[in-house]
DNA sequence: ACAAAAACATACTTACCTGAATGTTTTTAT
DNA sequence: ATAAAAACATTCAGGTAAGTATGTTTTTGT
């Protein structure tokens, strides 16, 4: 097999492992030994591929967590097609609330997580982190924009505190959804974000 | 001096440094070295007073992070006056934002750390977190009821769902807060939040 | 085919942390 | 006053984790 090809696969394979545990079971309580074994591998082959803990720490974000990130809630807002954006927002969120799984419910956010373990401490981590809450931010307000223009968001929306509200309710509903064993919680956040959007028309 | 007394006043300064500590750096990070430390005691007196980590740890839920909860969110909301409780709530939230240190922006808020480190993991934990929440939640649902009585809020506003909406964009801030140096962010969500309460009148 | 380099494996060092064991001081009850 | 109990201190064993040293296997270029 080739070997830079192998080399990456290999990396992959040990940022996939390192996310899973990160998510579990946050980045402080993983160990190496916990990553190189759910790899299936060796520490001499994590220390090759990556310099410490902390450098697999801010890969997992800039790469694994932000496509995670991308795929799930800047893309799908960002080559919307001809669908009211309200509607896009509410489909969205809707289809993520009611999709996820109990291991999600009981995990949350990914994100969140590590903003919230992290977010105060490393600094590396905290500027990684706030980018990827940056360009959702950013996606959301050209959206809300573009809605304005379109006439299907009132004038008077403040696209740039809006974006901020819609991401801090969402991030802090998944934060709270961990304290039950049910998705009640989640369901009526997003109750309340319908709410909450449909008078943005 | 008062043993009883005495014993009371070691547990509350071991309690009060253990909950700063998990403040600052969070719940596993804590060491009981470091707890001890901090309270200027050794670990025999520790190990006096509290069966293990996991038990100061429940008790600085249970007492000291309740009742900072209580005073900061949850008897101004329970004990109001004839304020109309729409302004109520913008004035107690604005004070809240405006108001934190520069370190309480660094470290987010400490319900919320705690939630999203240990909301997942640890039963006891799990269940003490969410009994403070399900407080905050029930003052709030019981405050929006009177104003929907009396004429202040709107009548087809869902009370449960709002007062979920309310908490978690509240937290949610503060996490995504942690973020920044400055407290832009929460700036930002302060006037998102003006913005949603006012539409429930 | 073979030397060099990359990829991977094993064993070890160092550091830290929990919790227990054991010892000392202070307070209380009689 | 004194014995018992509570409060507090010190030390150590057992365990875990990060990172290093050193070795072996695999791949690559010539």
């Amino acid at each position: 097999m080739n070997q830079k090809l192998k080399s990456q696969e290999t990396q992959s394979i040990i940022l996939e492992s390192a996310f899973n545990l990160f998510y579990e079971k946050g980045y402080r309580a993983t160990s190496i030994e916990a990553i190189v074994k759910h790899s299936g591998l060796s520490k001499g082959a994590f220390y090759h591929h990556f310099k410490n803990k902390k450098d697999v720490g801010e890969q997992t974000i800039n790469f694994t967590l932000r496509k995670k990130i991308y795929d799930a809630v800047i893309n799908p807002l960002k080559f919307h097609g001809s669908k009211p954006i309200v509607n896009l927002l509410i489909d969205l969120f809707t289809n993520r609330i009611t999709n996820f799984s109990v291991i999600e419910n009981k995990l949350g956010c990914p994100l969140n997580n590590l903003i919230n373990e992290l977010g105060c401490s490393e600094e590396t981590f905290r500027l990684s982190l706030r980018k990827i809450i940056e360009e959702w931010k950013t996606t959301l307000i050209d959206l809300l924009e573009y809605g304005k223009k379109n006439g299907e968001i009132r004038n008077d929306v403040d696209t740039q505190t809006t974006a901020i509200y819609i991401i801090s309710s969402f991030e802090g509903a998944r934060g709270i959804g961990k304290l039950y064993n049910n998705n009640e919680i989640l369901m009526q956040y997003l109750s309340g974000f319908v709410t909450y959007v449909e008078q943005l028309k």
